[in-house]
DNA sequence: ACTTTATGCAAGCAAGTACACGCATAAAAG
DNA sequence: CTTTTATGCGTGTACTTGCTTGCATAAAGT
């Protein structure tokens, strides 16, 4: 990927971030990558194009990935603070604003896999991961997809309210809401 | 409000629901109106006053007022139930993907004051039972925005992952998730 | 019977949109 | 030194978009 074209992108996907696909012009990417409209359609093919290309980039996915959830102690509550944390440093207001942005029918077809593996790698890690502790004698039998899915909505349920109307909505610290929702978490599985 | 701007205003909501408020123009507004494209700007100013009237409209709105969730019996288990319930059954996908769609720069501001309510009636409501059960001697002290916050979440999340990627993603049923959600609310309370 | 009101229809308009073409030029590669 | 490559610039094109205007007509109200 040269130079140019990588402008191109991240021009781009900061545009479709604050702005949407639709009301993101090839002219102001152009004027906000800094190069003339037409480099645009020498380095793609289309729009859609850049878009695309930007989507498949590490760099513009928030990095949640399965990887970042390897990480575990085997203690409930650390590991599943670890879990909330891991995700929720990572998915910040800025990626949750370009997934929304993302969701225009012209795209959203060939991004909608890419985007929902975000909440899979959180699922299914987690589910994984309390399989594992009930079969260590750690956790009483449950039901640990639907524990799973509770923990993950919690997660991200708070970043996406706080990336939609900030402090306006909500005034509970990310710190302080972890704990809380750990807490409810451990306590129930008593 | 007369039966042809009526129209108009349903064609747009449901047109903005499905591709978002840039990419539904008023030609397509016009034609799934039934109305000719002109008509539109006899009864209203512009496009955006469609829309704009449109969301100020009950039935565009899902119906979560603090109304809704008067009918408690005191009892924390059936009363959390109902909560998230009463959210749940009101947030269909439809909506979820309504208020994404109005996420468009030339009207959020316009438009999230409204948006906002919703998750508002919940905290509200939610946050002041929790005191008065407090209050009332069937509850322990606790930090009740943030274990509003957490319930909302889960019904949130829930809501929105269901709306965004169906059953592709989770396959747990909302009673089920209820239960699960609300039985873990209320053991860490204990 | 007359007037008002609501709508359709055709045409149009200024601005914008994605995208293309040809030419100039400067840097990089051979 | 010559050729290739990358880019800027201006112009252009076919189409769309939000919105307007003038005229016809049918229904509704008086």
């Amino acid at each position: 990927m040269d130079e140019t074209s990588q402008k191109i992108i991240d021009a781009a996907m900061m545009l479709v971030r604050d702005h949407g696909y639709v009301a993101t012009t090839t002219k102001v990417i152009a004027k906000a990558a800094g190069v003339n409209e037409c480099t645009l359609f020498r380095k793609f093919k289309n729009k859609k194009d850049i878009v695309l290309q930007g989507v498949n980039q590490a760099k513009w996915r928030a990095n949640v990935t399965p990887e970042i959830f390897q990480n575990v102690q085997w203690d409930l509550r650390a590991d599943t603070e670890m879990f909330m944390r891991a995700y929720m440093d990572r998915m910040t207001p800025d990626f949750v604003n370009l997934s929304i942005g993302l969701r225009a029918p012209q795209l959203y077809e060939e991004t909608a896999s890419l985007i929902m593996k975000v909440p899979q790698a959180f699922l299914l890690s987690f589910t994984q991961y309390l399989n594992k502790m009930h079969e260590m004698g750690k956790l009483p039998k449950a039901d640990f997809d639907a524990l799973a899915l509770t923990v993950f909505s919690s997660a991200f349920g708070y970043t996406f309210l706080k990336a939609s109307f900030g402090n306006g909505l909500l005034n509970v610290e990310k710190d302080d809401y972890i704990k809380n929702s750990v807490q409810m978490f451990i306590k129930s599985l008593e």
